[in-house]
DNA sequence: TTTTTTTGCTCAATGCATTGCACAACTTAT
DNA sequence: ATAAGTTGTGCAATGCATTGAGCAAAAAAA
């Protein structure tokens, strides 16, 4: 044991002769103390390498300057870019980040914010997972008292702030683009959850259809699990039943790809005759061949709004409404969808 | 506000016509308590619906059952493995893990270091970044007497548990495959920084080369930085320069992967021209085009080994002398190094 | 029955920083 | 010179769970 027993306000009193009640205020700048007292505290404080037990002062004043992020899986870009836009400005307020995976599974979900509360984070960021149905969970948060900020994947009936990307504008812009290049028949790969985020993006696509007075199929509008063996499948079924299609718009980047790499294997010339526009601009869609055209929801910035506006419901009372934040998305336009060169 | 005064022990004991201490005992499953008053304190605790402080806990007994893990890169399917292999350890033992990016900056490293020690983590793992030369920082870790494990790039001569991968192998492995597929000169992708695991990985190359009679040809052995951008370079000049090579181990799959795009855009077939093998075994090595072959690292089992080793810590004092695990990495072979099919 | 042991609980201190209240010393106003 | 205000610090309680020591009552042993 090396650790030589840890250096108190108390340990700095007793050396001044003043009373640690002088002490803490001197540290925490209080202006009833006087500058010369002041100096001399934080003089001692230095000579004896003082550092401050954070957890009596979470203690005393309840705030352990800790934020828990929770998002579905960390290894997706889209995510683990989140965590740095988060990071960023906790660090600029001197807040940690503890980070947990519900692997979009509804109990692991349940547990991490569990464990959140246990550990008295002052406010929780979440992403729900895909199997998030109920949300009394949520609820509970809320209901603790600390800020709830919920992104991405946002629930608009919880009384939470939310920030989201206009998926809305994300798959019109999309549709658009392939109906552009030629594409009439253009498959959709949603998936079979209620989560709102595929839902905008669908109707982004079924607007910009009806928009340029293409007809919806709904034969084409397939569900997957955001899998790149759901899109493998779903790619296999559509050349098996011989349904005419020249264009994926696929709400996930992985099923977009596995898509692709089945229709490659047929000899199926992309953009020529199937044009392939995929979603959240994964890294790898720029490493594929033909690279995959998707749409970039601006993860960091994302994750800088959510940051702040925990920090704004820190100050602000929770009283306040709801804010909603929207972010517009963009599409990346790359060779998997480009067919006039 | 809606946060109704929290539960305490008090509050429990008051409503029993006990003393805290019994409260405190029954939940804890003390021995000293009968069965009954255990059996009553429970069931107010529920009907209370008490949640235990664990900041007073840990302010009492020192132990915040947090866990520190800092890794260069999260968005590294490696290190995101490894986070996940720790999360799953750690959640057993009802421990949290607190995640920091260092983003292979010293400064950064020191910082999240700091802050986990302020944090009272209970323990700190390490994979630390490229830029770290100096290693007080690690050394202030070891001294505040909490156990300090390092993973992946180690430190050998800290005091201090670490678990690699047997790098030297893994070069061993991938140079040796490349020499099976008939390649006589093959270009080696290391970094210019002094990490063991290039020095390791380099040393297995240059054995196996030497194994089987191929001379080793120090201007093949090029320095990158393990980006995208590093291998297409190092591409660019190998062709710009005329140099005679068939197959490229590169310690980098990012590295790999930017050379490869090279190779292809200048017609080089691969792997019949140039062979190709990487390290990391990133997911998007199986995406490209043709599919690398890379070394697999194993990070969830590492990140369980570091977090099994941070539990043992824990319980025996750090007395103990430092442990060395070592895990085999294994050789995948993808199309991009396979030529007898 | 008396002594010893066990059982079951209470008391009070501990970990450390924070803060309302009190009070003395000093300054300024009257 | 006295009343009133200001300044700088100390006192003691607070946040909550934990734990060694102590003590009374009940059970077991002598």
């Amino acid at each position: 044991m090396n650790k030589s027993k840890k250096v108190t306000i108390h340990d700095i009193a007793k050396r001044l002769n003043v009373t640690a009640s002088t002490v803490s205020r001197s540290l925490n700048n209080n202006p009833r103390i006087s500058d010369k007292t002041k100096k001399r505290v934080l003089k001692m404080a230095k000579e004896l390498n003082y550092k401050p037990n954070s957890i009596a002062s979470a203690l005393r004043n309840g705030k352990t300057q800790i934020i828990g992020l929770l998002v579905p899986l960390i290894d997706r870009a889209f995510f683990s870019s989140i965590v740095r836009g988060v990071e960023q400005v906790a660090e600029g307020f001197n807040y940690h980040v503890i980070v947990s995976q519900s692997y979009e599974n509804l109990e692991n979900e349940k547990k991490a914010l569990k464990a959140f509360l246990n550990t008295q984070v002052d406010g929780v960021l979440v992403s729900i997972s895909k199997t998030t149905t109920d949300i009394s969970h949520l609820q509970d948060v809320v209901e603790s008292g600390i800020p709830l900020i919920l992104f991405d994947r946002s629930i608009p009936q919880l009384q939470a702030d939310q920030v989201v990307i206009d998926d809305y504008q994300g798959g019109y812009e999309a549709t658009t683009h392939l109906i552009e290049q030629g594409c009439k028949r253009i498959v959709h790969f949603t998936t079979g959850r209620d989560l709102s985020i595929y839902k905008e993006r669908y109707r982004g696509y079924a607007d910009a259809l009806a928009y340029h007075g293409v007809a919806l199929d709904e034969s084409l509008v397939l569900s997957a699990n955001s899998q790149l063996e759901d899109g493998r499948k779903h790619a296999e079924n559509l050349l098996k039943n011989n349904i005419d299609f020249d264009a994926i718009f696929s709400a996930s980047d992985f099923c977009a790809l596995g898509a692709m790499q089945v229709l490659k294997e047929n000899g199926i010339k992309i953009p020529e005759e199937v044009a392939i526009v995929g979603f959240s601009n994964e890294p790898f869609t720029s490493f594929t061949e033909p690279s995959i055209s998707s749409v970039n929801q601006y993860p960091i910035e994302m994750g800088k709004t959510v940051a702040n506006l925990f920090f704004d419901a820190l100050n602000t009372g929770k009283d306040v409404l709801p804010k909603k934040t929207v972010i517009q998305p963009k599409l990346i336009i790359r060779e998997s969808s480009l067919r006039n060169k």
